[in-house]
DNA sequence: ATTACTAGCACTCGAGTAG
DNA sequence: TCTACTCGAGTGCTAGTAA
């Protein structure tokens, strides 16, 4: 059954723009699946049913839009398919410098995160955040490298409050290394936060809105 | 059962080398896939009759090899995926230069190619082609280009054989286009056959066995 | 047209077990 | 230990059909 979900999430993804909507009749799937309209409309109930997409029935043609999660699954397929291949290529994307209003200093200065970085990660990090917002046409490459695997960084508790897992992965900006985090636990975002053992802003000579591109290194 | 098979292959690669070679048992193959020991064992007489491996029995493990079409599953997927979501990258390859014998210009200079070579790539190549042996570093990219559809050029008969269909891919070496061109049915080989509008020799003045790079554009 | 329920059947799975 | 056969059970398919 998993199979035919994942060649369902396939199909629909690739019908629907990047918007990822789609109109599709349980019959009009089948036809793509080579199975039945019964089994197609079972697949349907069942991808809702588990969240992969939401849809609505107007009057005749059903709308189906694809969640979050479908993506997931495409894009750690595709990342599986990568690191069995060995193709570790390298990303590039560009984006441009935001203003991070400092929760990104407060959390990675916790000791339980700081830790982990000098350990995992081989650098004592600037304490604070650069972050980053990635231009559009780079989602599909950003998505990506989300759904990699990376240096994970194990989330921890202190007397207040419970601090999540994160995960990291090494890149550079101009020759200079640094490392993407991610939150392990959040939904997709164009903002990344980048850390480094320097100060990135006066390194890089780096204002707010500056466009700047940055090169991520997967080796899984 | 084709997902069977596919899980399967994938699990074999990754325990498998670069020599696509790996001794694994059937319950060894049924706890990765998490399935019963006598499934594992029907999934690999299965991926034996259908030629996507080849097995050796010697006194206890089983010593199974990879066979071409089953890196073909793979790399074919990872490019279903590339182009469901719009990932299209470039490729970059790198070989060196390479004697072609003359072989590639009686081929490409059949009439049959020729007028399909000038409508579907919109250039009249030069009667030749040049042959490059891409190094071994690049082989899982080759191979992931090689997966992809390409323009395809169907094949034809004379009055004396048939020639087969060819699949082409866009490229350029040092800004110069080109297209890779594969037949469309033959196994993996290191070298790429690759054709011009320009005589590549002169004009990127090249000899045997000079190194050179080259990027391919997969855009599906 | 649609979607999706029910019924019956076919296929695939894993337990048991032989070699 | 291994591999792989048989067979009963259960899953998941499609056809028929209702709404």
């Amino acid at each position: 059954m998993d199979y035919n979900i994942y060649n369902a999430i396939k199909i629909l993804k690739k019908k629907s723009g990047s918007k990822n909507v789609v109109f599709i009749s349980s019959a009009g799937l089948a036809r793509e699946m080579k199975i039945s309209q019964q089994t197609a409309s079972r697949i349907i109930i069942n991808l809702y049913k588990n969240k992969f997409i939401d849809r609505t029935m107007n009057n005749r043609k059903q709308k189906i839009t694809l969640l979050e999660k479908s993506l997931d699954v495409l894009y750690s397929e595709l990342n599986d398919l990568y690191s069995i291949l060995e193709m570790h290529q390298n990303f590039e994307l560009s984006g441009n410098v935001r203003n991070g209003l400092g929760e990104g200093k407060y959390y990675i200065s916790k000791e339980g995160y700081m830790k982990q970085f000098e350990e995992k990660l081989g650098i004592k990090p600037y304490p604070g955040t650069l972050n980053v917002k990635i231009n559009s046409e780079y989602e599909n490459i950003l998505r990506s490298v989300r759904s990699a695997d990376g240096i994970h960084i194990n989330g921890f508790k202190d007397d207040e409050r419970t601090f999540g897992g994160v995960k990291c992965f090494k890149a550079h900006i101009d020759g200079i290394k640094c490392f993407l985090i991610f939150p392990e636990r959040s939904s997709y975002t164009d903002i990344v936060e980048i850390i480094s053992d320097k100060y990135l802003r006066d390194e890089l000579k780096l204002n707010d809105n500056d466009e700047l591109k940055l090169n991520v290194d997967i080796d899984n």
